[in-house]
DNA sequence: TCTAAAATTTAGCCTTGGCTAATCCTATCT
DNA sequence: AGATAGGATTAGCCAAGGCTAAATTTTAGA
């Protein structure tokens, strides 16, 4: 934008093409645990492959992620901290729009999808209480601190449930508006109960019911967007620290 | 970018960079009343003369101003809609921000500039909802309705008030943030009445005294700065019509 | 009226971030 | 091992919006 500067560190505060790169590769990392190719970064943002390629060797360049020639692109720490404080504005606006200016769950998304790119740390910081400090937003995911730490995920998707067992349900997907409605109408939301009646390996349909005995059959797709945590409290933390 | 249409309507929400250019000549030409000259537009928007020659000519394309050569650019109807939008996107943010994020008057104006860029109409809407509907941002400024139709203005600046008169604060240029200071510290802000001592053409000094009787007395630049109504509520409405 | 200063426009260049088409690696399948 | 599909990269292009320097037009002063 015609500032000429030759400080390496560029501390401009980057983008907000870069800073959806720079999300987008820290989403594909969170579930993928890998690299983030190209292509699918690409689908991600609808953007064409060559384009991101182009973007991973300025990504580097700017010192926010690390590139291997046709190996995927990870981030660097300071690509991470860039990542996390967009994560966070993201998880903010999108409880201002849910609690605040009654938006509804599809609405949300792509709004914040916006914002988060235009408001400042000091903004954030003030949102953040006026909301209270809230450390999940409305779908049950966990904002990054100021600081820029993540609580650790100890969630899993509820097609890896076992029968039997009572869970938690800690966060729904929210990429599908279709998905949350469907929860939603159905007060699936975090926080509530469940017991898992049936976890059939057949066609990965769970069954589980709710608090009021309400019986639900959720196929794969549903199961896969639905994230419960164990409900036993401070007694099991044992063969999770080593090995 | 990158999306092909021939549409000529080109219904896209204009860019950031052309709702600035907008919204400069608007308020230009609010307050000299003229079109709003290249020299104008680039030293308030921090533009060099050329850029701003270079995008009237794409703005004249897109059908937002009229420009002739030389001659300085005037807003199309669709031109003035847009700006509105723009302008009371601005002002209910900065309402926002100042009654329920405790900013203060100076840091609002930057954060909202870059916001106003970013909001949907939904949601400006169901800000102003949030807010109650206001019809002044907290300058004093009216804020234009959804449907684009700003209030009519009858105030002018303090320093073209005449001695003995009773006006009333209706608002204060939130150009200069050392200005707001000095006004918000002595409570002189949109709303309260005032009473006219003395008004020196020799130097342009207005001497006003407020409510709890103290005096002040404001230099030309703060004079300028601040802008008042006569107060003589609803007696006084003739010869306003037509003539 | 003529001329010089000021404002405006034009020309030519740059960066960001897209795109398509062509080429190049890698990995997989036979 | 070798052929080949598919992902990744390169090459070359585009538009938006900036910039500076040079040219042009207006305007104001003598």
């Amino acid at each position: 934008m015609g500032l000429r500067m030759n400080d390496p560190a560029e501390s401009h505060s980057p983008s907000s093409s870069v800073g959806d790169y720079l999300k987008a590769i820290w989403e594909l990392a969170a579930d993928s645990g890998d690299a983030a190719s190209t292509k699918e970064v690409a689908a991600r943002l609808s953007v064409s492959a060559a384009s991101v390629s182009n973007m991973f060797a300025r990504l580097q360049e700017m010192g926010l992620v690390e590139h291997e020639r046709y190996r995927g692109a990870t981030l660097t720490e300071r690509g991470k901290q860039e990542a996390l404080r967009l994560v966070r504005r993201h998880r903010l606006i999108e409880t201002f729009l849910l609690e605040h200016l009654g938006y509804d769950w599809q609405e949300v998304h792509e709004e914040a999808e916006r914002l988060e790119h235009a408001v400042s740390d000091a903004f954030t910081d003030r949102l953040a209480e006026l909301l209270g400090h809230p450390e999940h937003d409305p779908h049950g995911d966990p904002i990054p601190s100021a600081e820029g730490i993540l609580e650790a995920e100890d969630s899993f998707p509820l097609s890896q449930a076992v029968a039997g067992r009572r869970l938690r349900i800690s966060k729904v997907r929210d990429e599908d508006a279709a998905m949350l409605d469907y929860f939603g109408d159905r007060n699936l939301v975090p926080g509530p109960l469940l017991m898992v009646r049936e976890v059939r390996a057949l066609d990965g349909v769970v069954i589980i019911e709710d608090e009021e005995r309400e019986v639900y059959a959720l196929g794969e797709p549903l199961a896969r967007s639905m994230f419960v945590r164990d409900e036993l409290s401070a007694n099991e933390h044992v063969g999770k620290g080593a090995s």
